[in-house]
Formats: C-alpha cells, structure tokens, sequence
DNA sequence: CTGTGTTAGTCCGGAATCTGGACTCACTGT
DNA sequence: ACAGTGAGTCCAGATTCCGGACTAACACAG
C-alpha cells in the first residue's frame, strides 16, 4: 500500500527530448536524415555513404517512413525504383543535425581540419548559433531554468 | 585490380555528425546528459529519471566520463559518493540537447503540452532558433550548400 | 544493536538487435 | 548473352539490452 508513495518522483521524466530520441536517436537513423539532406535519397547510395548495414538501414528507413520523417517516392516506374525525401518534420531536423555536426567540428576535428565546409546563402562559412528569439542572445544553459508547471 | 576503381567514392563519409553520434548517439546518452543539465549527476537519480537499466546507466556514464563530457566527482569521503558534473565539451552538448527538445516539442507533443518549459535569463520562455553567425538570418537546410574542399 | 534507507554499483541469463555477406528480382545498356 | 544497378531480403553468429536480484558501506531511528 506505500508502493504509490514510495514511487512518487521515481519514474521517468515526461520529456520530448526522450521522446524525439525514441525515433531518431540512433546512429543509422540520424545518418539517413543526413544523407537526405546532402541529396542523397537512394537506398543503396545511402548504405554506401553511411556505412550501414544493409538490413539496418532498410528497417531505419521504414521507421523513418513510419513517423512521418521521410517519405518514399517512386521515381521510376519500370524498373520500380525509390527515392526518399524529407517531410515539413524531416526539414525540422535540420538544427539537430547541425548541432551536432557542430560539436564534432569543435571537439572531435582531426588533423585535416573540418570534414564537411556549409556554405550560407548569405556567401559565409556556415557557423550556425543556437539565440534565444526572444532577447537575441546566444543561449547557454547557465542562463536557463525550467519552470515549474504543474 | 578493379576493386579500387569500383570502391572510389564508395566508403562512408567522413563526418562530424557520424563521428559524434559514434560518442552520444544513443538514447541513454543523451538522456544521461540531460539530467545533468536539469541538476541531476547522481547516479541512482539518474536511472529513477530516465528509466534506463542501471547496467546500462553504469556503462553510459564510464564511456560519457572517458570521451570527456563528464566529470565524476567525489562530493562524500565517508560513505565514498560520487556525482557526475559536465565538463566545457559537455556544456557544449546544450544545443544539441536543445533542437531535440524544440523538435519534440513542436512534432510529439501530447494532449497536456509541453512536458518542460525553460525560462531564458532574458525572462522570456525559451524558444531557441539557429542562425547564421554570419548575418544573423535563421538556417534552413536549403540555404546551405556544402562546399567541395579536397 | 537491530532494522530500514540510501547510494552506487555489479551480476546474471534470456530476449532483442546488429552485423557482414550472400542472395534475389527486375530490369537496362552493350 | 552478360555485366551492372537499384532496392531490398535472408541468414546465422556476435553483441547488446533489459529487468531484477544482489552487494557493500555506511547513516539514522528506535
């Protein structure tokens, strides 16, 4: 009769960031977002570019496919053949995949400097930052705190 | 003989993103580091907060400690307790932790709303946008081009 | 000093997933 | 007729994951 009390404050967190990583938070997947990005919708280019293995990244895709991330167009209809695009939620992953491009850039770049180089359309080296859209100012977590809602 | 031609081109890429996931790629990971962030570092906190196996736990935080995102320190002699704090490469995780969430906010959001609201410093809700360092302009995939170094 | 808690793990065995490689099927282009 | 391409599937062995039980070392209550 205390399990209730005893479990007040034990279980996990209602999060979206546990949420969002129940779908895209695995390696694989996230690389197939990438590839999309970089125009890369074919099944076998994309195996080739990431290293996946081959049944892996067919069942990531499918998932992908699943939840509304990717969506699998027919490009050619005798030899069927698919090309996989991003949905408006796939484009919405963009800042993560830049974010995280952007920490390895800074903290595991190896002697050759940077892998990839972006480009803006605004003629500079990408260097992409994360500002608070209120105040404009760059977000660190110091200056942030969560609020109490329920 | 052929076999190098055919692989030109055909291994993976290079890549920040890949190499990072490599490290934080992974759900427990990243859900480790965001406790953390929230002001959690001890370690039977973190698994009640997360749901992840202890085992698992265990593993996740000797390999975030041995690539340098977090620190474990000892806060008690006596009965020996530890308590695992970020490191500089780790606060740098913050926008990654960020985007994850905004995306899950914004696409997996349940009936209740947002499950955590952050304040900024400013006194605004927190509702973090990257833009380009450059001219200051939000990122959009298409925006960007990647530019051919090598 | 006995019993109950707390912290930080470890140990275990079965279940689920991952992996690389081979294989398929339906074409096309030479 | 034969090599090639694109999009997968199939497989068996290796690896990881998972939940639950267990440990060790103390603190505090009664």
């Amino acid at each position: 009769m205390l399990a209730d009390m005893v479990s007040v404050s034990a279980r996990p967190r209602e999060c979206s960031i546990a949420r969002t990583l129940e779908i895209v938070g695995e390696k694989w997947a996230l690389l197939a977002v990438r590839e999309v990005f970089l125009g890369n919708g074919r099944f076998d280019e994309m195996v080739r570019r990431t290293g996946a293995p081959r049944d892996t990244m067919a069942t990531r895709l499918r998932a992908l496919v699943g939840t509304g991330i990717l969506e699998r167009r027919q490009y050619s209809e005798h030899p069927a053949r698919f090309e996989y695009h991003l949905t408006e939620a796939g484009r919405d992953l963009y800042p993560v995949i830049l974010t995280l491009m952007h920490w390895g850039d800074k903290h595991l770049a190896g002697p050759g400097g940077v892998p990839l180089v972006l480009e803006h359309r605004c003629g500079h080296r990408l260097s992409a930052e994360l500002v608070c859209q209120a105040c404009g100012e760059p977000v660190v977590a110091e200056q942030t705190r969560p609020v109490r809602t329920r």
